[in-house]
Formats: C-alpha cells, structure tokens, sequence
DNA sequence: TTTTAATCGAGACGGTACGTCTGGTCTTGAC
DNA sequence: GTCAAGACCAGACGTACCGTCTCGATTAAAA
C-alpha cells in the first residue's frame, strides 16, 4: 500500500486554478513558475513535483478547461457544429495555445504531452463526424481541418465565421 | 555624409555565418547571442546593431540559406516538383522551421519577418503554379497545402514522399 | 499515567547513532536531517520530537562519544595529562566541533546546549586539576587554556604535541 | 592591454556598501545576495563576479570598516590602548565576527580569507605593541590574548572593560 | 475487550536561499 | 561612429534544505 503522507489533491487543483489565472491575466511568457506557486499558496517544490515545468502545467490547466465544453448530446454532432465550437474554444484560447506549441517545439516532452492532450483529442472528435465518409478520406479530411486551424494559429489570424465558411467549404469539395 | 567608420559588410557576413553553423551544430536552443557573437568573432553589439534578437537573426541566416536553391529554370515548374522540392527543403531544415515558428510566438517583430520572409513567398511559389485554376480555388489550394506543411512540421512528423503524394491526393481533389 | 504508544528508546539511539556515523563519513555541513532519519530507519518527525535540529543531535551524538574516554581513575589527575586527554579528545573530533560552534553562533538554543554540554565540563575538569592555585588565578588559567584551545579548533590549527608543551609552557608562567 | 568594459569599482563600492547596511540592520543569516544586489541597484551576477558569496562579500565589507579606525598615530601605541581599542571595535561588529566566523569553518576559502584580512593583521598589531618583550614571550602574549578574545566573541560573552582589565592582569603575569 | 491516544515510518507540504543562466544594454580603448 | 571585448542590470530557473503536517499502522494504558 502506498505509504507517506498523500498528494493532496486540493493543492494540484489550486495550481492549476492560480496556473489558469495567472496566465489569463498576464499572458504565457510573463508567468513563472514562482508566481503560480505564490498565487496558489503552494512551495515551488510542490508545483515540480506535480509537473516537469510551466509547459506541462499549463496544458493541463488549459486541456482540462477546453474539456469544459459540455459533451452531453448523444446525437452524434454534425461536422459543421463540430468545426464551429472547435474554432470558438481555439480562438478564446489562441494565445495559450500558441504559447504551448511554441514551448512544445523546444520540449520534446511537452510535445508529446500536447499532442496526446489536445490535438489528439481534437482529431479524434473531428473524425467522428466523419463516420459517413470513406475510412481514407476521413484522414484527409482531419488533417486538412487540423492543418488551417493550426496554421490559422500559428500565423495569427482569426479563427471566426468567415474562416469556418471557408474550411467547410474546402471540405466539402473534398 | 555618413561620418564615422562605416559599417563592416564582412562581419555581419562573418555573423550570419556562425548563426548558421552553431544553430546545425547545436540546435536553435542551444546557441545564445554571445555564443554566435564570439564564434564570428564579433562584439555582442555589432549583433545586435544589425539584429534585433537572435530569431531575426537565425532567419536570415537560414531564408538566404534556403533561396540557395537555384530558381533559375524559366519554365513555369509544375505543383507537384515544387512541392516536392518544398518539402525537401523544409524537411532538411526542419529543426530551424520549428524553432522560429515557436520562438515567433513571443515575439511580435520576428513574426511579421518570418512571415514576410518565409511563409509568404513560399504560399506565392505555389500559387505560381496555379495559374490554370480559378483564382478562388487557387486561395484553398494554397492555404491547404500550407496549412498541411506547417502542421507537419510543428507536430514534428515527417515531410517525406509519403507526404508529398498524400498531399497531391488532397489537391486533386478540391 | 501517559497513555498512548510510549516513545522508542530504541529509535533514539538508533538515530544517534546515524548521525555519527553520517557525519564521520560525509561532514556535519553534508548531512541533512532527512539523510539522518532514513539511515535510521526512522521518519523525520521523529527525529524532531526527540530534538530540535541537526545541530542538537549531533552535539548528543557527539557529546556521549566523547564522554565515552573512561574517567574511573580516582586520583586527581594532573593538569598536563587531563590537557593532553583534552588535546588528543579535540582533535579526533575538530572538524565536528568545529561545525557545531559555528552552527551555535546562528542558533541561540544549540549554543546554550554546546556550552553546557561541552564546554563547561571541558572547564570544570581543567578546573578540577588546578586545586592547589589561588581562586582567582584557577579562573585566568582556564579561561587561557580555553581560548588557546577553542581558537586553535576555529583556526583550523593542530591541537598536537607541541601545542601542549606551549600552552603548559604558559601556564607555569601564570 | 585589458579589453572589454573595465570592471565598475562604483558598482563594487555600492554592494560592499549595501552589505555593510543590510547586515547592520537585519543581521547576516537574514540577509541574502539577492537582498543586497537589489539595494545595490546591482544584477546577482554582478556580486558573483567580484566575490564568491555572500561570507567573502560581508568579509570585506567589515574588514574595511574595521579599518576606518585611525591609526594616524606615530608613536607606538602601548599594549593596553591598543587592547581597549582592540575590544572595542570587536564588541561592536560582534555580531558579524562570530556570523563570518561560523560561515568560515563550512568554507575553505572564506577561512583563508578571514584569517589573511582580520585574524592575522589582529594579531601583528598587538605584536607591533610587544617589541620590548623577549621573542618567544610574544608569541605566547599575541596567542593567549587572541584566543581570550576569540573564544569571548564564540560564548557571546561581552568583551567590556573588565574583560580587558583581565587580560591584561593575564599578560602581565606571563 | 474495546477504546483511546501518542507513537511510528514515509514522504508531501509551504517557504525560501542558492548559484547559474540568458537577454539586451553600456562602457572601455583601438581603429 | 564602428569595432571587439566583456561588464552591467534584471530576473527566471530548478535544486536543496528546513521544519511541519498528514496518512495508515502500531502499541500500550484506560475504560
């Protein structure tokens, strides 16, 4: 059986609470590790122990906050739905998300955490949508999507109405 | 008329020269400006004279590095051997396409150059072959085609033949 | 009558011991609490409910070590050979007494601990030979002999041979 | 000739100066290289390239101020004044005698730096006063006499004009 | 026998100092 | 005014240690 004091559950939520605010107020880069710890009323010690660094924390933060978005209709969603929530949710959170690719680039570790925390998933609900469509254009289709969302990231440039009219209609003459 | 000792063209050659090589020996990461300064035999001012940081920097190094590639064929090339030839050069310099796409994240300034300097004229290459498309395709095609590379490169996958046709496949398509 | 689980004398000399060994292989400053408590085979709490901090539990382990010399003659000993016994006792454990007096210089507690477990008795033996002075000069001659000592230990210097030939050599002066 | 930006002895004026406060208001455990840069108007790495932490830097701090004390004199102080004044000046930076003192005995090179710039220049002073003694003698007098005072600054006991009067009754003897 | 309460080992916790590192600016004398 | 060299300010980083707290298990006296 496990012994020793337990983690404490609490203070990895108050982490990741102070995590998410902090880095809402200020932006990525002008948090530091010292400041979410401070925030949370919790040691540095504590916050490493939890997570490798601000990367992984912040991904945590930010994954669990996207999973949010209630999943509650049994109905399978319709592909257009889909693309619109999932371009709302990246543009209110473009900036962590930027921040996170970035930092991924310079951390193979948070690289593979990224991507099996949020563009796996994503993919994942994208390709549901797609049931109805043959098996090897459902993988066209999905990184196709995922590849102008991302790069619409990347290159700063708005995830709204207009870009999604214009992703559907790629899509559908696909 | 400009008093003083006039700028040395030979050193910042000698500095885009070391940025190159420590950045292929020992990753974008790794290389600070003192370490480039010192290899070219250079005061770290004189870097920074000429460049704002040391992304801006790096993309100098690297974009004349990539026009290297002779263009020198009047024939108009086809979409599939420049994208081909794209995805060489791209999948060689990999690493330093990442680095600056992330480090770019941070920095609003090398963001716009890597933009101007990299990005588009890539996008304007391939819309040059695209001049028997109807000019509203053409935006699609190039924006997919795009988006599908940098995604690529960001989630670190490989840019290899495999690709190349999968994309063409896509193209072909629309 | 104290109800609940008595304390462990066992535990106690199972952490004394630890500690000396530990500071004999590594040195005082090397050694942490912690590092004292796992030898042991004891938890951390333990070790403080049993003493305040390193510092007093290495005097103890230390201060029972040294009291371990057999003091069962029961002729006064002369003042040359209690100083050499001193001298050699010193020697042996300079570099832990050393740490312990600097670590009293930062910790009000341990230094009234370190004088009234080491360096008052240390006193009242030199005291104890010097019988057939005046009053008023035994205080001069264990004051000196003290500070010749203590200095000797701080300065880092030998406490050998010569130095009890030349502090004897003081004290017949006296 | 020496290149690069000459080293600011304006800027190591100010941290010398900033310890010497820091440390007289809050004394030494609570003061730390960060707290003094910062009062300093200096970077950490600025107190690191001048001094090895913070010992050596309060070390110097004191042993300047320890100087300031007029020795304008040309004729030969006697042993007495030289004493008061000796205690004098060791009763006031007390304190930071007995902290640089104890940090010294876990530091190699701080010890060889205390002895070289107080412990010793201490002692040739009292030997410059003892000039009519026979050799041998002064040995004796500088080392009992140094450890007196030693030994009072390590018990925290006050080196006043009674303790004077007693060492001198002590030297007098000898 | 059951209850109670202090102890035990293990290790997570809040707090904080440490010394290193990097980025971008400033200051020399030489040219 | 530019150059090489390198010191400068600023502050984030991750590690280390301290002494306390929490957990389930153990132990003996009290009920």
């Amino acid at each position: 059986m496990r012994v020793g004091r337990p983690r404490d559950e609490k203070v990895r939520r108050a982490i990741l609470t102070a995590a998410q605010e902090l880095v809402l107020e200020k932006g990525y880069a002008a948090v530091t590790t010292a400041d979410v710890a401070k925030r949370a009323g919790a040691g540095k010690q504590t916050l490493y122990r939890w997570w490798p660094g601000k990367g992984a924390l912040v991904l945590d933060a930010f994954s669990e906050w996207v999973q949010q978005a209630p999943r509650l209709s049994r109905r399978k969603p319709s592909l257009s739905s889909t693309l619109v929530e999932f371009c709302r949710g990246a543009s209110e959170a473009a900036p962590v998300l930027r921040a996170l690719m970035a930092e991924a680039q310079f951390d193979e570790d948070l690289h593979r955490r990224l991507v099996a925390q949020l563009v796996r998933p994503r993919g994942d609900e994208l390709r549901a949508c797609l049931e109805d469509r043959r098996p090897s254009d459902r993988e066209l289709v999905v990184n196709v999507l995922s590849g102008l969302v991302w790069q619409r990231l990347m290159l700063n440039e708005p995830l709204d109405a207009q870009f999604v009219r214009f992703a559907l209609r790629v899509v559908e003459r696909i």
